[in-house]
DNA sequence: CACAAAAAAGACCGTTCGGTATATTAATTT
DNA sequence: AAATTAATATACCGAACGGTCTTTTTTGTG
């Protein structure tokens, strides 16, 4: 018996259409980050893929439903990544240490090219892409809440100071990476932010640690 | 003699395209600020000035200049504010907690309508639109530097501890605002970035301070 | 191999884009 | 008041926009 692509497919739990809409989502997703959800085109994505609107337009109703599930993959990417870091360390000190660590240099060198998907989409869409704001206010909430957890975790444990706040924690830690973030970026020197993260380190090892 | 509109504008150093030029700057600055450069058409423009084509091409010759000295003419405010609440303190010390009183509710009440410029044009020119970009750069320095200074004054005077590094300093204060701003403003929730100042106030009163 | 279904290609749609060229109006000078 | 210049209105341009529809190709099935 011959072997059909439709087995292949089958196999792996994949159809065509669903290969077709993964690689829209793959290859736009950088496009989006980069120049953002208005400046991108749809032919660019055309471009990108290597398709035509036929093929395009078959797996997605609209460039806002790309832009969504392009903005998803690239923040799970992100998730991924650090949880991937953060599973690595056993304390609670570690894995914070191990998010900075992870964030060095990111200013030049991105999980996805263009930058921190959730900075780039928060600023884009909060005042007029709402189909986006909604996905960016959960992701940002999925990544404060991961940073709190560490925190608490650490109270629990007896190695951090059970007066710290560990969502005000989280939220400070956060806001010197992305505003860091921006800064590196658009000064092209990934040193503000690296400094920054430095700094955080040594604040967590001496101000956190009991 | 009869008064020509000529002799006004000469008597306030204006030409009548002088004006209009101005209107053009200040209808269009909220727009780019909160849709952004890509996302705001010329037909935005003229919409919000009332004027026609050859009234707005008669005075700039670009899209992209009337987005450059928008960028301007809302960073200028900003800086302007800045340095009226901070000629009003006298000490390094009162000087900080005037700049992050002055950004408390930002994310609700800001300077120029859509939130910060600064944050804004950084984020959406980083990568695709070097014109503003390069403003930005410009923009985000001469606040750093505005920042360094009050640290350095506080050190000069033996107001703050001497081995404070002012850049360093600033950087901090200023990623922490901006990272709170975005985090605030997509969360619709001023909470976030008031929290994060009255930290930093505090921070600023216990530990800057010899 | 024939047929059916899925997927992609490509022509086409109305609208809007930034920008130009010319006509018209308003203001100033002589 | 006539002539000149400055300023704005308006018609128009080609290109690109997001999206639709029909045709063609690819793929899977009996």
């Amino acid at each position: 018996m011959e072997l059909t692509n439709r087995m292949v497919y089958i196999c792996s739990m994949f159809t065509k259409s669903d290969i077709t809409r993964q690689t829209i989502i793959e290859k736009s997703a950088p496009i989006f980050n980069t120049k953002g959800y208005s400046a991108t085109s749809m032919s660019d994505i055309l471009a990108a893929t290597g398709l035509t609107k036929g093929g395009v337009y078959g797996n997605f109703e609209s460039k806002d439903q790309i832009a969504i599930e392009a903005f998803e993959h690239s923040i799970s990417k992100l998730q991924e990544a650090l949880r991937f870091k953060i599973k690595k360390e056993n304390t609670a000190k570690d894995k914070l240490l191990a998010i900075l660590t992870f964030y060095k240099n990111y200013s030049i060198n991105p999980l996805t090219e263009g930058g921190c998907p959730l900075l780039n989409t928060a600023i884009e869409s909060d005042d007029n892409l709402p189909f986006l704001k909604i996905k960016a206010q959960k992701a940002l909430n999925e990544l404060l809440a991961g940073l709190a957890s560490i925190v608490q975790k650490g109270i629990d444990s007896k190695e951090f100071k059970p007066e710290l706040d560990p969502q005000k924690e989280a939220t400070l830690i956060f806001s010197i990476i992305q505003g860091g973030l921006m800064m590196s970026k658009l000064s092209d020197n990934p040193k503000i932010l690296n400094n920054l993260l430095e700094n955080l380190k040594l604040t967590i090892s001496t101000q956190y640690i009991i």
